[in-house]
Order: C-alpha cells, then sequence, then structure tokens
DNA sequence: TCTATATAAGATTAAAAGTGTCCTATTTAA
DNA sequence: TTAAATAGGACACTTTTAATCTTATATAGA
C-alpha cells in the first residue's frame, strides 16, 4: 500500500475543509486551485468521499462539498482508504497452489501484524489533531457559516 | 508501499535457501519450480539479492545460489528492500508547491511514524524465525553441505 | 580442450494501475 | 430562463510491474 496521489488530495481535501469547519460548503473549483489539484481529478475523489457519507457534493450554481462529519471524529484511515480501498500491505501471491493457506503462513502473519499496526497508526489521528498541530498549510479564515444562505437542505 | 510479486518471491527465495541452511547451493531452476516463478524473473530478483550480499550466485553446470549469511541474521525488512527499495508509504506529491517542507507538515508526521513502524516489524523478523513457525511451505530436507562438491572458492 | 549446463545482462514486450482530460448531462441559484 | 457548478462516462497518457527473449559468459566434467 503505497498512498497514492488520489489519497493524498482525498487528506488535503478533507483537510481544507475541516479548517472551514463542518457544514461549511466550500467549492470544488477553490479546493483544487488551493492545491493544484486537477479539478475533474478532484471530482472523482470527492464522489467517493462522498460514497462513504464523509461529505455532501452540492450541484448548480454556488455548489461545492460540505463536510458531514465532526472533524474530530474522521481519522485519517477513514479517508485514506475511502479512495484506495481496504488497506493491505501484500497480495501473498493469490491464487498461486504454493500459498493456498496464508493463515498458516508465518510470512503472512508478519504482513498482517504490519497491517494492523499501518491501520491501528492512521485511525489514531483524527483531522482535529492534523488542523491543531502546525502544518504546511496555512487555510483562509473559516467563513461565518450562514445557513439561510449556503442552502442546506 | 505494496509489497510487489517480485518482493514475495525474492522472499521466498531466502526462505528457500535459509531452509537448506547458510552456504547451501540451490539451483535457480530448483527453487523456480517449487514456488512456480518465472525462472528468468527470479534471475533478476537473485542478481539484486547478491547485490546486497545476501547470496551469491554460482554460475555454469551445476551453478545456482549460495545463502552466504546466517538466516538468523537476515531480517524481512532486508530482503524486501533489497527488492523494492527503502519502503516509503507516501510521496507526498513531491515538488508541489503546496507541500516543499514535508517535515513541518502533520500529515506528513503520521506517515513518517507510520513508515518508522512498519520498517520495525520487518526488521525484527529473521529467517530463522520464519523457519521455526509452521509454514504453508514444507521444504525439503537440507542435503549434507559437501564443501569438496559444492564447489566453495 | 570440448561440450552441455547454467546463470548474466540488456533489450523488449505486455499487462495493470494510476493520473488525468474531455464531453455531454444534470442540478441549482438568481 | 440562464449561467454556474458538479456528475458521470469514455478515452488517453504515463508509470510501474511482470515478465520474456536473446546473446554472452562461466563452469563441471568427459
Amino acid at each position: 500500500m503505497k498512498l497514492t496521489r488520489a489519497g493524498e488530495y482525498a487528506v488535503r481535501c478533507v483537510l481544507y475543509l475541516a479548517s472551514q469547519g463542518q457544514g461549511a460548503l466550500v467549492s470544488r473549483r477553490l479546493i483544487a486551485d488551493y492545491f493544484d489539484i486537477p479539478a475533474s481529478f478532484l471530482a472523482k475523489i470527492a464522489q467517493q468521499l462522498a460514497k462513504v457519507g464523509l461529505i455532501d457534493i452540492r450541484q448548480g450554481a454556488k455548489g461545492g462539498y460540505v463536510l458531514l462529519k465532526n472533524p474530530a471524529d474522521i481519522t485519517m484511515l477513514e479517508v485514506v482508504e475511502a479512495i484506495i480501498g481496504e488497506i493491505a500491505l501484500n497480495d501473498c501471491v493469490t491464487s498461486s497452489d504454493t500459498c493456498r493457506n496464508s493463515n498458516n503462513c508465518a510470512v503472512n502473519r508478519v504482513w498482517t501484524k504490519a497491517r494492523n499496526q499501518l491501520r491501528a497508526t492512521l485511525a489514531e489521528v483524527t483531522f482535529i489533531d492534523l488542523l491543531h498541530e502546525k502544518s504546511c498549510f496555512i487555510f483562509p479564515q473559516p467563513q461565518q457559516i450562514d445557513i439561510s444562505k449556503a442552502g442546506n437542505r
């Protein structure tokens, strides 16, 4: 499991949304410009984030993305796996005759342990943690969320 | 970092050699057949293992591979990284303007921690450990190492 | 010394995954 | 009704991975 560019973009996207607070609407264009992500590529990524319920996508004029969960409840694991699928470190050369019972394999046990550790590490970091630590990103001050103008439904 | 097929093959190859003991010579064909690895692909992998000093490659008739180190001193990390290079979990979208000081990045710190953990886990497992645990592989009894016939130099 | 056996090393190919791009809908605010 | 914004599918390009093929080289043994 190497974090793909799409995964990296997803983390940044959620980080931006988190900086503006749960419920704030941010346009795709703004996020794409800020991080220099191709807008249509970001669209694909956002669709996956929406599929797992992390964000809401608003179509139409003044559309954009809205973070649905509290940043304190969103973990890095969640965002990463929304994009690249459940983390696995090896395939154990699946379907090979030499390794069909991988649950009884010393080598595989090591990979499983490593995988569990990795997932645990990513699961214990929330986006509030990421925002509070100083980082290489500087986000604009969150706008006051004006429910009437944001057009929630 | 997802373990590539080449990496998986390398682990198996070293595991086989370890089962026959340090200094034993095993032909490439034998290992390739045993694990169902394409012989020329195994050749490439073996060359990388030789480059880092793990094995010796004997050319010519009755050639093959010889494990140079004690299996108790060979770690999984060593073998894996010999093939796929030093483990990294993310690229942090290198050279992007938005992330040039990744050492001051909260997100990156998480990845660095995860990476270090992963490497530590792989580093604490030796090939003696792997051999002693029961596994999905059953290796032939190691031949008595006959120095005169094995043709060491 | 000759021959069969075995690997070396480099070039090439094939397949898969990742990273976008483009075009035509569809939705929504005003 | 129109302009702004995203959706969704098809397509293209790039990189990585996984092999394969060919020619060269080394070695054991007759």
